[in-house]
DNA sequence: ATAATACTTGACTAAACAGTCAACAATAGC
DNA sequence: GCTATTGTTGACTGTTTAGTCAAGTATTAT
């Protein structure tokens, strides 16, 4: 019933990229509403204030990353071959983030929620939750390596967490260092925690080829 | 020659705690300047900008760490009770910091640095060297360790990035879910990392006690 | 005592900030 | 073609921001 637009999605473009190179508090809302070129009108009229706009890149975010994790942590995945390629993934996208912008730019939910998470507490919450749902994804593909031989898979609910904790330090530290090198060392990091390194176990071909 | 003053200590304090628990960007002069109870044409006698007073904070606060350092990682601290005591010293930190403060704030260098690093050249270098030196005395103590035949020595560089991560990762996520369980976890962590979980090692008694 | 120096003060500026609003424009269903 | 609805616009407000400055005050070396 009205004439259809594209500035919401636009600024949630421009509000993620923003965020992500330089911070929640150094992105101003005419800053993305001149990346989105978007009048500010406009913005408030699809969003309430910038915190709402932070939430609904959030989500954004979510949605794509969704999809890509439920391939990369498929159940006919090779359970090692999982982390192997979630570690390709991250490294990816941090390669691309450095060519676009010239900065390694870490994690962004990470960034962004360590910087606001004392003062916005709904995107504290959200980002918890999705940080959680990671764990799901970790700690399944560890039992199932378990379950095939390929570790030990005593403690998996831990192991899951210091995955976590080493991915998201190596971004921090990426970001802090304005290196790849942490990035670049994870697929061999998140082996050494899981002990699958010193299995030596020679992971059998998998079923689905790469 | 001119009157005593404490008031560049009070505004170094003021901001260290300020920025460690809100943000650099939620962080006004006015508020450091309020919380040190001291006029803002002081600051500026003391300090050239917001930016000038932050890596003040942040030399202050590893010339206090920097002696802790040297005390965990004494060599006459047998290798992997420092890693014990460096998680056990983490895990206070947090502690105070939560009942002073209600939340848990993870690290302040990292908080810091990961959202400004891209903004600020000066602070996001002085972090990354002060980040480095950790390295030296992680890798260290790796050595330490496997020259006494508690762990496999092997790619100690790379273990000792991997443990920075990690506490580095603990600290953000921390700071992110508001629960200290992932900083309570880095001992565990840490020996799981360097694999001393699976050797089953059993460290001889330190010859200065603890 | 004095004078040089170090520190303090509060009022000031100019820019940036988040958010508002009333008037206007385009569209889609009828 | 009319009209309800959705989206657009740019000028606007009031506040907060970092940073300035001239005039004043306390201290110490001499």
């Amino acid at each position: 019933m009205a004439r259809p637009s594209q500035a919401k999605e636009n600024l949630i473009k421009a509000a993620t990229d923003l965020i992500w190179e330089h911070s929640y508090g150094a992105t101003s809302v005419d800053d993305i509403c001149a990346r989105a070129e978007v009048r500010k009108g406009s913005f408030y009229h699809f969003f309430e204030s910038k915190a709402h706009l932070t939430i609904a890149t959030v989500n954004a975010a979510w949605a794509v990353k969704l999809p890509v994790l439920n391939e990369t942590f498929s159940p006919l995945t090779p359970p090692l071959e999982r982390f192997r390629r979630h570690a390709a993934h991250l490294l990816e996208c941090q390669e691309q983030r450095l060519a676009a912008t010239g900065h390694v730019c870490g994690c962004p939910l990470a960034t962004l929620a360590s910087e606001v998470g004392t003062q916005d507490e709904l995107i504290r919450a959200r980002v918890a939750e999705i940080f959680n749902l990671h764990l799901c994804f970790y700690e399944s593909a560890i039992r199932d390596a378990a379950r095939a031989g390929l570790i030990d898979g005593h403690e998996s609910a831990f192991k899951a967490e210091t995955i976590q904790a080493c991915i998201q330090g190596a971004c921090s530290q990426a970001r802090v260092l304005n290196n790849l090198n942490p990035v670049r060392h994870l697929e061999r990091a998140i082996l050494t925690i899981l002990g699958a390194d010193r299995a030596a176990a020679v992971e059998p071909a998998p079923l689905i080829p790469a």
